[in-house]
This record gives structure tokens, C-alpha cells and sequence, in this order.
DNA sequence: CTAATAAACTGATTATAGTCATAAATGAGA
DNA sequence: TCTCATTTATGACTATAATCAGTTTATTAG
């Protein structure tokens, strides 16, 4: 009933506020292991080639204890993988060019993303499946901060945007952030997903972000620059 | 290597251009009993608990046929609810408002298809989390056929829009009815993944689709109607 | 009709994800 | 130091999705 997550502070010396104790650093040692051990062998053989077994061998654990760590292979794969996505989207972030559209910043935020799943699109294709009805649900907290940094990285670029007076007062960046993402992932799942083309797609991803940051509506008839083609 | 899908124009009269036979009528109803007997089994127990043995044995077949119809567990789902699905969309274009902006003629359109998800959630989830990945990707007919359904409806509507002359010309109405396909379909991910309550979820819809159709972009000083709180 | 061919079916079998009773390791208290 | 309680580890075991070699059934040709 205790909590006692290694806390330890035990007799004297115990001045930096969490040392780990033996147990926990042994935990995290197999943790490192596991997630070295399913990720070298994800990538060589793939998702479902990869039995569970073949990962406790390499990780030089009991089978059993695989479990420990992950409630299911698929758990195992986001494991793996979702500390590399947020460090894929924390670069695109930090790399933002300071100029040009909002377009364009979103094509830059969104390719760094595109790029990494590029890297192995079968495997990108079995961790989408998982990531996208897991990434919204509770428990799962690293893909929780993956949608947390995305999310607020867009939010903050319009919220730019609204302060330099070239996006709509009115606009919720939060709510106009997951639309935007929901444009690039729908359009991620369909290149994943085969038939269409890297270059394509990434015409299509563009075409289809300039829509969502236009709008819909007819500019209720001032004949302005913007009008094309009656 | 022959094809012969039950063609059959034996003898005298086979006026009727194609005309089943035993072999295919067979399979017809084999495939149906399937269906009903997994539609049955996975409402009742869910997707989890239900052992393909005994979709089989309430099926009246054996193990191994089951899988002559659907490749695995998971396409046995798609296959007995993308019907529903399909129906559900159809009926929602079907009996579409003439009146009403926009939004309330998309809002109309997805309400549909959540009431519809709404029914057994746990069941929805596993749905969605099979067609997210699937319906895009090539070898399955009825997704397909439900996602060029919702794509030409929403487009259809957005034409009709343009014809008005409500909607901006320069807009294709396919990729527009992506993006908000797109928005509808993680919001509704997001609702069946727990956390957020059924009212919550449609206003939280309303609110990104009404961005979605507006767009971002700050109308370039026209001091106009239209623009909202400076 | 009968034979030959092809398609559809079958359930015993296999592969593997995940469980669970038991054992080992750790840390706290004395 | 030696208990004792708690956490962590283990691998034999279980459940079940999916396969496949062998069988049955339908169709076509003669």
C-alpha cells in the first residue's frame, strides 16, 4: 500500500532529493534493454515477425517479465517508438524558419514528422494503428506528451500568428491546431497506407493545408485581390 | 485458372444473364450465416471475448473455413460492420437539410454516423482502430466504397455550395472534404478513446468545423460585416 | 451417366501472445 | 548481523488465431 517508488533517504547522506536505490536503477537497466532489444529487432524483421520471445531472449530476460514492462506487444512497440516521435516533433519545433507562410511552417513541422516514418513505412504503418486509438486514451502518458507537444507547438504558431494580426482573433489555436494535425495525419494514413506517392502526397498534404488555413467561405462579394476566376 | 465464377448457361434456358449456381448460392449463404453469427457474438460478448471457434461453431462451419471468408479476426469486424457503416452514411446523405448553414449540414451528416458508433463504443473502438488503418489502403472493397461514399457527399454538398455561390470557386471539394472528414474522424476518436463526455464532444465538433469552414486568415482590413470583435 | 478437374471445406495441428503460481531479490526494522 | 514484507523476475503453461494436408462437393466434358 506504500507508495515508496524508490524514494529512499535513509540515514545520513542523502542530500541529492531522489537517489534511486538498487532496485529501481535494476529496473530501469532492463527497461534500457527491452527498449534496445525490441527496437533492433522491429526494425530488422519487422512488427509481426518480431515474436515476443526473440525480444526477451535478446534483452536477456524471462519471457514473463517482458510483460512487466509492456501489457502487450503493441504497448512494447509504442514503447519504443514514442520517445523518438517526440523527439522528432520537439526538432521540427525548435528548427521552425522565422519567415514564411503559415503554410509553409506547417509543411516544415509536419516533413520532419513525414521523414521519420518514412525511415520504415511497414513499421510506421503497425505503430500508426496503434498510436491512433491509443494516442487520445487515457493511460498511455508518453503519447499523451507526444500529442501535448505537437498540439501546443502548433497552437503556438498561430497564436503567433493572431498576435502579428495575420490569423483570425476569433480562432481557438488549441481547436485549430487539431484540426490542422487531423489534415496531415489523415493524409499521413493514406501514403502509409500504399498507392500514393512520396512527392504526391506531399502536393496533396499542401494543397490540402492551404484549404484548411483559407477557409471555405466566399469572401462575401469585395471584388479585393484574392478573387479568382468567377 | 479457368475463371468460371459460377457463370453457368447450361443447356436451354438461362435467360437471366447470370445465373448464380449451387456453388456460389452456397457460398452466399455460407458468408451470410458467418456474418450474422459474428455480428451476434461480437455484440454480445465484444471483440476480445469472442473466439473465432465459436463464430465458427455458431456459424455451422468449420474452424478453418472462417478463414476462407476473412483473412483474420480483426477483417471479420470490418467485414460485418462496414455495411452497417455504409448504410448509416447513405441514410445521413439521404435525408440531408436544404436548409441550413454549412456546418449544420455537416454536423446532420456525422451525427449520423456517431449515433451509430454510439451504440456500443467498446465495439467501435475495435472498429476504428482496424478501418483507420485499413480504409485507405487498397484490397478492401467495402471501405473503399464507404469512404468514396462520404467523400462525394461532403463533396457534393460543397458544390452545391460553390454553385450557390456561397463557397470560394477556387476550392476542389475533394480535398476540402478530406480536411473535414479529417477533423470529424479524430474528434470522434478522440470521444470513443474515453475522457470526454457525448455534448462536450459535439460542441467541441461544431467549434472545429465552423474553423475548418471559416478558415484562419484575418480578412485583410475590410472593415466589413462580418468580422467579429477587434 | 461417369470421369476428371477445380473449388470449397475441414479439424487436427502449429505458433505465439499473454498468464500465473512460485521463486528470487531488495530494503526496512531490530 | 538476521528476519520479514514487498517488489520484481521467471518459465512452464494456457488460450486461441491461423495454417495446411487431406477430404468433400460442385461443375464440366465426353
Amino acid at each position: 500500500m506504500k507508495q515508496s517508488s524508490g524514494v529512499r533517504a535513509k540515514g545520513s547522506r542523502a542530500q541529492s532529493p531522489v537517489e534511486p536505490g538498487r532496485r529501481e536503477r535494476n529496473k530501469q537497466e532492463k527497461r534500457a534493454r527491452i527498449i534496445a532489444a525490441a527496437r533492433e529487432l522491429f526494425g530488422s524483421q519487422g512488427f509481426a515477425d518480431t515474436t515476443t520471445q526473440k525480444i526477451a531472449e535478446k534483452a536477456d530476460i524471462g519471457t514473463g517479465t517482458l510483460f512487466l514492462y509492456a501489457k502487450s506487444k503493441e504497448e512494447l512497440l509504442v514503447m519504443v517508438f514514442s520517445g523518438d516521435m517526440l523527439e522528432q516533433a520537439q526538432n521540427a519545433f525548435r528548427h521552425l524558419p522565422a519567415s514564411g507562410s503559415l503554410v509553409d511552417k506547417l509543411m516544415h513541422v509536419f516533413r520532419y514528422m513525414i521523414e521519420y516514418h518514412d525511415q520504415d513505412k511497414e513499421l510506421a504503418k503497425a505503430l500508426l494503428k496503434e498510436v491512433t486509438v491509443l494516442a487520445t486514451s487515457g493511460p498511455r502518458r508518453d503519447l499523451a506528451r507526444l500529442m501535448h507537444c505537437i498540439y501546443s507547438g502548433i497552437g503556438d504558431i498561430l497564436a503567433a500568428g493572431q498576435a502579428a494580426g495575420t490569423i483570425r482573433q476569433g480562432v481557438d489555436p488549441q481547436l485549430a491546431a487539431e484540426n490542422l494535425f487531423a489534415i496531415y495525419y489523415l493524409t499521413l494514413l493514406n501514403w502509409i497506407s500504399g498507392e500514393i506517392s512520396k512527392p504526391r502526397f506531399l502536393k496533396r498534404l499542401r494543397a490540402k493545408l492551404a484549404i484548411g488555413v483559407e477557409g471555405l467561405i466566399e469572401p462575401a462579394k469585395t471584388p479585393q485581390k484574392s478573387a479568382r476566376r468567377t
